[in-house]
DNA sequence: GGAAGATTGTTGTTGACGACAACAATTGCT
DNA sequence: AGCAATTGTTGTCGTCAACAACAATCTTCC
């Protein structure tokens, strides 16, 4: 039960419009997907799509993408840890990774401390200033998280990270 | 039952390392998510990025990606759609989707046909040689379907499907 | 019937992102 | 000491979403 499978819902859609030249009949969400209907990849990318969106929407007025996101909650739960070993663990590549960290480290949030016992590595450390803001961007996660099981209902949200716990 | 599980198996890991001097006790799948584990965007993330993946080699030999494809879908099960129907029915970008329909009508899988009601848009129509083209592909496209259920389980991958209805 | 507004396809730009390849510095192994 | 592997870094390439602008065309409304 629950769920609430609430349409498409695509935002704008005033009812149809009366007569259309190329349209014809075809009146989107009239049109049939096929074989698309049966794969999780398109299922899984329309869904990937909207999540994002709303997480970037949420996060906005902190200007926080999902990845960074991602960075900043692992060192905060694993300081210390080299570039390498968060990049492994994200599955994000060491050369994005630098990306990231430098934009990370020009707002203070995170800083790079050179290692004493690799001096290839960098241990990374959430900066104070860092820290109250990554409090700060997982109550809005949260809040973005309560969209998500609004859209597609609590029960199916778990049942969704149950599923995918194997990939995370 | 079912559903295997199946660790995270990436790749290479050939049993950890003896002395590590920048990583000591952080041994990968051995570092904390933290907040990140509630969160569905990051698990749909790396699924999304599995099964792009898987995606893209089963369908290598044809040289098709996961957006062409459902871009061939779409035209072959509702031939004469506009450029502007296919896009809002996918969720794709008009401006994008014409880069598409570019490379498709190069490889002769597709034809854009000038509208003779609305001579602004054109009816998009599989060619011969495509309409062949993509029962193959779709005979790939089941495969690479089989692989998502080798991996998280027939039933998981059927009740996915459902929970993510309402964003196809 | 004609002006104003909307739609369609197109081009171009921007930025996030994943995949690779190369490189210097450093470390590990033998 | 020497050679292979690792780490951070830089750079390139291709995909992709999001915008903005534009010409041609259609709709609508007066």
């Amino acid at each position: 039960m629950t769920a609430s499978v609430a349409r498409t819902d695509t935002s704008t859609s005033p009812r149809k419009r009366a007569g259309n030249g190329a349209a014809l009949r075809e009146d989107v969400d009239d049109i049939g997907l096929d074989a698309l209907v049966g794969h999780a990849g398109y299922a899984v990318r329309r869904f990937q799509l909207w999540i994002f969106q709303d997480f970037i929407k949420t996060l906005g007025d902190v200007d926080i993408r999902p990845t960074q996101y991602s960075v900043l909650t692992v060192i905060g739960a694993n300081p210390g840890l080299s570039q390498m070993a968060v990049a492994k663990r994200l599955g994000i590549e060491r050369a994005r990774l630098v990306h990231l960290l430098d934009s990370l480290e020009q707002r203070r949030l995170v800083k790079r401390i050179k290692s004493k016992t690799d001096r290839r590595s960098h241990a990374l450390h959430l900066t104070a200033q860092g820290d109250t803001a990554l409090a700060k961007f997982k109550r809005l996660a949260a809040a973005h998280e309560r969209h998500v099981e609004e859209k597609i209902g609590k029960a199916n949200r778990e049942q969704l990270l149950q599923i995918l716990a194997c990939f995370t």
